[in-house]
DNA sequence: GTCTATAGGTGGATAGAC
DNA sequence: GTCTATCCACCTATAGAC
């Protein structure tokens, strides 16, 4: 028996914020925009959320506790190979890139970072080190099992494919080629042969 | 006998309107801003250049047309092998990497890009394809001398570095990690052994 | 929790004096 | 070419009725 849930207008706020910081950026984008989008007013918005910045900062909480829990799963499943693990870690890019007009979420706020309030600053820079860390756990691990072959340090190698990926997104969407994001994952995956 | 020369007020524009841009993004940069930084007031700003959409423009033609230059006196000079070219390729990526809050003008841009104007967006779509076709000729060079080796087609192999790069940048200014793009240039290089 | 009304500020852009 | 003064649209945010 399926219970009928009508999503609560906290979250559809929070899901209409973030497409359009995917899509657009944080500076262009307004409450009254976010209102119109979700079928309220200004001021309800902001009665949820008494800032831009609160409201942001609550997109991106969010936006880096469902990679944490993802990514950890997938760190914990030790059934899954290291190429495996990774070949996780790509979909969602690959999936944001195929629609066309959006890329990751932190990618965005990364753009105008010195334009964002020191609050969302600091969630941004979390998320990257997260990123950042989990890659450097799982290609250790490759190499350590002998099933990647590579000569850098899993460290720089990490910092390779968090920037690539990133950067990909945005090229993919500016260029207007939409075979970028799959160029270069297959481009990163022949360093680990 | 150098002859002292005033930088005329209409360059001052474009130089503080290109570095607001890469420090900050578009959306919330202003002519107040700009005409604070140059030194003279708002409209005289805008007796220059009569819209923002305008001056933007103009800063990112000069922009391609500096690389434009750059790039195919590196081609044409044939006494550099494929590797010389490339690493003064990276030479602007570490040079404005180093200085930790900016990032690359067409970068900048493309993480808004749905948000810019249309003159504007076509003009950062060819800063990519220009760089995406350079660094193809630059690598299929290299693999025909034998001086690069890989498997990758020379154009995937140029959405990676172009990507990685680009990518590089923002990371590197969100997370703190003032070694990133050096990391990822050394990635990259072990690319063509 | 949602609304109307509004405050106070800043945005891009214009008119016209010097 | 630079300025003061001004316009109007839009911004974030608040007060207070329902």
């Amino acid at each position: 028996m399926s219970k009928e849930m009508k999503i609560k207008t906290f979250d559809r706020i929070l899901d209409v914020t973030q497409d359009l910081i995917q899509t657009r950026g944080y500076s262009s984008i307004s409450f009254s925009e976010i209102a119109l989008l979700v079928g309220i007013k200004k001021p309800s918005v902001i009665h949820h959320f008494p800032s831009k910045s609160a409201l942001v900062k609550a997109v991106v909480v969010r936006y880096r506790s469902f990679f944490s829990n993802a990514l950890n799963q997938i760190s914990e499943s030790k059934d899954k190979t290291a190429l495996q693990a990774l070949e996780f870690y790509f979909i969602p890019y690959i999936d944001v890139g195929s629609l066309g007009q959006k890329i990751c979420l932190c990618g965005a706020l990364a753009g105008e970072f010195t334009a964002l309030p020191q609050e969302i600053q600091n969630e941004v820079r979390l998320f990257f080190r997260d990123h950042q860390s989990w890659l450097e756990g799982i290609l250790t691990r490759g190499k350590n099992s002998k099933e990647f072959h590579f000569d850098d340090s899993p460290s720089k190698l990490a910092a390779l494919f968090l920037g690539a990926l990133q950067g990909a997104l945005v090229v993919q969407r500016a260029s207007g080629n939409l075979n970028y994001i799959q160029d270069v994952i297959i481009g990163l995956k022949m360093k680990l042969l």
